[in-house]
DNA sequence: GTGGTCTAGACCACT
DNA sequence: GTGGTCTAGACCACA
């Protein structure tokens, strides 16, 4: 599963968001996959209830999952992103480089990380 | 300077730190130099005094500036990470490649995009 | 709880600081503990919420506490000191004790003092 | 002389009342001596002048040195403490005693480093 | 319910 | 002039 860091800036329903778009990502939960229900995770993580359910409806609004009234919730099988959604990317990744730069992050040492992530995720498919 | 939009997600003074920062990093503001004060940057981005300072203490105790009272706030001579904002930084960036890789965006558009980032900063120094 | 001295030179925010520190040291606030809501300390000690917010903000930064956003605030299980705070506090030690000294303290004072200090706490152990 | 540190947080005048009081404390201006006029202070710490003069008040309210107008300041023979000045230095001590026991610095630590105080300066006599 | 952000505006200490 | 503190009170996001 995942983790939460109660301690962390990041709201509570954020991480659970990101915490299942990375199973969804990673492949722990493939398409059409029944993501465990809002009780589950509710139980599982000690987590209210309306927190689940708003990072459900947040991964539904941008299209990763997909949920059936009285069945549950499941990973969509075609995901699509919304146009804006690349460039908020590439900005968040831009701001965040450029940080590293400025701070004495090695340009190198940020080429070789971005490509063991690119590699990684090559070899999984 | 730099614009707000009041619109965004993120904060005003949010926006306001990563401005400065990239000011700082783009070196339009140069190590040392005087940073607007905190009633000039309220008039002219209409925008409270109170928003202003709280955007300079986050800056401050990040090691971006420092601040004398009765005389302004000045960019830091040398900006000294938390080893743990490398850490946070990188773990942004993975964060983002990994979810435009699984939007669709091609491993070679992201290779690209770093680069161009990475050159356009050298070719400053 | 604790008072609060508004003609004191030192200001509100930092007397609240103290006093929450005070209550940690003493273990009136266990590790864990959910520490007082800003809304009824503010209502408690009749000092606006922001104040109070300032003062979490501080001991957050300090480690004293951690914050969680819609539940509250927490004494930290493990209090992790800045490395610097040690050298803080015994250069703040070394001015005192010389002025005392200097201002006819006997050294037999200070030392008992300081002894009284330490066993007190020792006991609680 | 003594160094400003004008990112520290205690502000200039009392960094400047702190460095005469240990000059006066060390024996380096000794009782009688003539302090540095405020002009030479001013080119010398590239500070304001106002803010030495405000320094030089304080130490005169506090008995530590005495004005002869058109002559200079000098310091004062017999230093003759507030009563409450040994309180508030009592205070200060215990609080950051207490702390740093709580943070982890072990009691013999604080002993000898107090005793080492206390026999410096008695060397000194 | 909780904390986080923001505005409006006052007052103070320091340079 | 500068930044720092504080109040009063509104609004929002989150749990």
């Amino acid at each position: 599963m995942f983790q939460l860091d109660l301690k962390s800036k990041r709201s509570i329903y954020e991480q659970i968001v990101d915490g299942i778009k990375r199973m969804i990502i990673s492949g722990e939960l493939a398409a059409g996959a029944k993501i465990p229900s809002v009780r589950e995770l509710s139980a599982g993580l000690t987590v209210n209830p309306n927190t689940i359910q708003k990072a459900f409806r947040t991964l539904e609004q941008q299209g990763w999952i997909y949920t059936v009234p009285g069945r549950g919730s499941f990973v969509s099988g075609s995901h699509q992103p919304d146009p804006d959604d690349q460039k908020v990317l590439l900005d968040s990744v831009e701001r965040s480089v450029k940080e590293l730069l400025f701070s004495g992050t090695s340009p190198d040492t940020i080429r070789n990380f971005v490509d063991r992530i690119i590699s990684e995720r090559s070899g999984k498919e």
